[in-house]
DNA sequence: AATAATTTTTAGCTTTGCCTAAAATAAAAC
DNA sequence: GTTTTATTTTAGGCAAAGCTAAAAATTATT
């Protein structure tokens, strides 16, 4: 079982975030990683000597099997961790991910067989992201953007877009949460807002909300 | 909010649980940390421009109360995570101490604070060691080896001493638990081995064991 | 296709944190 | 009170990870 250092999680993550199994740019993932160029091309360097990813000189780096088997450990336990904060401390969905940040480098096998556990087998995170599975498998993603359904449509929110503090902020104000139900009652041709209703009374949603807000008919 | 490294951290802790407010000499730290004296004459050089502590050369380190103050944090912060660890996640005893080590260096004060109320406001944790308070305050230090008590003394198990792996073995095959009760039944003048005695029957103890089982009148 | 612009890599420097080997100091022994 | 022994510090190296500035390769423009 190697041991890899956080800087070296930091970019298997990056990498998979940006890339998924194909490869990246060394300037995208000097710009998600927060490091100069040159930086990036050391670590990458590094990687490619662990077998965690294949590069390509001026051309990419891309993730190994095995680099995407690591990333995938540490997705999971990032949105285990991410669950734990928010089903069992009540931490808000806005506050979690730092910390989560932190915890998913913790290295225990045992300890998040465990925590999935406690946490009754999550499927997915509280933004509705799917949770890898220890083998590797991932659980669907769920639902479309709001914007996608049509007029008199019933929808349950499933899922959330990390689109950053203020989106969160806003979610919260307007008492948006998973699992809420609504009808879609109108679609504004004008700018493509979308009228929410429910058992409380109707709102309305701006179209860049509605793009962070993934549904699925009910 | 001045933040620590890793190996920072585990300098103050060291230094704090071979020395408490006391001056510790190059030597021991350097075993306790599991380094080389040269390794540990640079460390300490860093925390003292960092004012964690006062080094005299070739006399001995000695943590400043506001390195104090850090020890306790994490100390806090180590005991809450073994509180979970066992309590809520089920581990044994003997396996949660190095979880902890990664746990306890997890930065952020809210996330203490929620754990805190998360586990009921421990004062105590799986071990039966106080766990520091938000400010510093230490809860009492409970109980007194087994051998301490005379014959026919009615007692409480309320912390063992963290002995290591075959001791918390040994404790788990004689089903020994915090909060466990035995009378002193006799205490035998040839070894000093005690007798407890419960419900269930009587069992004899070695004066070693005895001597890391911590126990109160009752 | 040749030059300009962009991207990536190389080269060399910094800090943290560890190492070994040698020198300096303190403590113990005679 | 020297001398021997043990401890601690200095000096010099090494790897990880970041940086800046300059060189090289790629891509875009004319």
């Amino acid at each position: 079982m190697k041991t890899h250092t956080e800087s070296e999680e930091n970019y298997i993550k990056a990498l998979y975030h940006l890339g998924g199994e194909q490869p990246v740019s060394n300037g995208d993932l000097a710009q998600r990683i927060g490091a100069k160029g040159s930086s990036v091309t050391q670590a990458v360097k590094r990687l490619g000597q662990k077998e965690l990813v294949n590069v390509v000189p001026y051309k990419g780096v891309q993730l190994t099997p095995q680099g995407i088997r690591l990333a995938k450990s540490i997705l999971r336990k990032h949105r285990l961790w991410e669950t734990f904060l928010v089903d069992k401390l009540g931490f808000g969905w806005d506050e979690v991910h730092p910390l989560a940040e932190q915890l998913e480098h913790i290295e225990s096998e045992e300890l998040v067989d465990r925590l999935f556990q406690f946490l009754g087998s999550p499927k997915h995170d509280p933004h509705g992201d799917p949770i890898p599975e220890r083998d590797g498998q991932m659980p669907p993603v769920l639902g479309q953007p709001i914007g996608a359904f049509s007029s008199g449509a019933e929808i349950r929110i499933v899922r959330v877009e990390d689109a950053g503090t203020e989106f969160f902020d806003q979610l919260e104000t307007m008492n948006i949460n998973l699992g809420n139900t609504y009808e879609i009652r109108a679609i504004s041709a004008f700018d493509s807002s979308v009228e929410l209703g429910s058992s409380t009374g109707s709102f309305w949603l701006s179209q860049s909300m509605c793009a962070n807000i993934y549904a699925i008919q009910s």
